[in-house]
DNA sequence: GTATAATATAGGACAAATCATATATCAAGG
DNA sequence: CCTTGATATATGATTTGTCCTATATTATAC
């Protein structure tokens, strides 16, 4: 369960809440490659203190409801240590939309013209959400290590979302080019 | 479920038996965006049955085990026409190597790029994959309609796996010159 | 005053997907 | 003779992930 390592990693760095994993780590920052639901968060923490890897502590707030902070115990970075020297299997792609265009023979050439515009304002969206996340930029002196990491796994969300839209706009082209013949049986004239 | 409306978008072209839907249709064209696993295929055919989008006959075979062949409905193209009008939203992305990349600086350099070169491995052998799905050429003059959009699926699956191998490789070179320094504290004396 | 948002955790119900296994027949290879 | 592979369907168990709802407090906005 990847879920679990990153929670792992997460915590190597520091002790968190589950709400400070869900809203100040995952959505943040590693939510474009492993987004984590809120109440999957807590039951997987309780699972990993289960396992030994995290330690549970109440934190009384007279202000706020009380926390619990979790720390990663020293099963728990060896577990992490061990993770991270597992070789991962490239995972399944499942897009419902390529399903569609799979299909999209069946469709007029307006209406999946239309998903796909909507397809790139989406994906246009996420693009912009990415400049929102604090990337160190070049300039400011060399890199700490594992900002190397973290501005590679940014890269990547960016070169996804560019790759789509560029596909998007290449079968926009493709679909307005092999045209649907007009309602005449006959081929267009112009050829 | 989008799996049901793939199989409806299949069965749309002929009727088909569990059987032919995992191994003629799923792993030969559809599994690069929507991989199907035998079981649920046959649930979720039960399932579809139930709903009354597809109906299934018993075909008894002397030689080998008897087939239910199923047939899409006028109910099924329905909700098969409904479903492809419906603008589909941008699945989440969930990569395991990516949280590794992301918590890579606590792994030695050889480590993590061992697991890049794994990553390229498999990425390069989803791509010769890709050159047996029959892609119609272009020179056997004009495709037919459905034939157009089942290239761009193909691009969009030869795209992507470019992209991830160009990434790879691109953190290889940004991991390479930002090499882990060596065992001395100090700045390395050329910089 | 009252509704809403932020902080903080948790459980129920469900959907989707995976993995292993079982059954049954025929053909082909060793 | 025995194993393996193709054909063909099916069930059990489990894992993962999603959605909704509940609880409780404080602060802010209208």
């Amino acid at each position: 369960m990847s879920l679990a390592h990153a929670i792992l990693g997460l915590l190597n760095y520091q002790p968190m809440s589950g709400y400070d994993l869900k809203h100040l780590a995952f959505d943040r920052t590693i939510a474009h490659f492993w987004p984590a639901d809120q109440a999957q968060i807590y039951r997987t923490l309780d699972k990993m203190a289960g396992e030994g890897w995290i330690a549970g502590e109440l934190e009384v707030q007279s202000d706020r409801p009380n926390r619990r902070v979790f720390t990663i115990t020293e099963a728990g970075r060896a577990e992490l240590d061990r993770w991270l020297h597992t070789p991962q299997a490239i995972p399944a792609h499942r897009e419902a939309f390529l399903v569609q265009m799979f299909f999209a023979a069946q469709l007029p050439d307006a209406v999946i013209l239309e998903h796909i515009d909507q397809q790139i304002a989406a994906r246009q969206a996420r693009l912009d959400q990415f400049g929102q996340i604090i990337a160190p930029s070049p300039d400011e002196g060399p890199l700490r290590r594992e900002q190397v990491f973290w501005r590679l796994t940014l890269e990547f969300g960016l070169a996804h979302e560019r790759m789509c839209i560029e596909w998007l706009e290449l079968s926009k082209q493709t679909i307005r080019s092999a045209a649907q013949p007009p309602d005449t049986k006959d081929a267009p004239h112009e050829g």
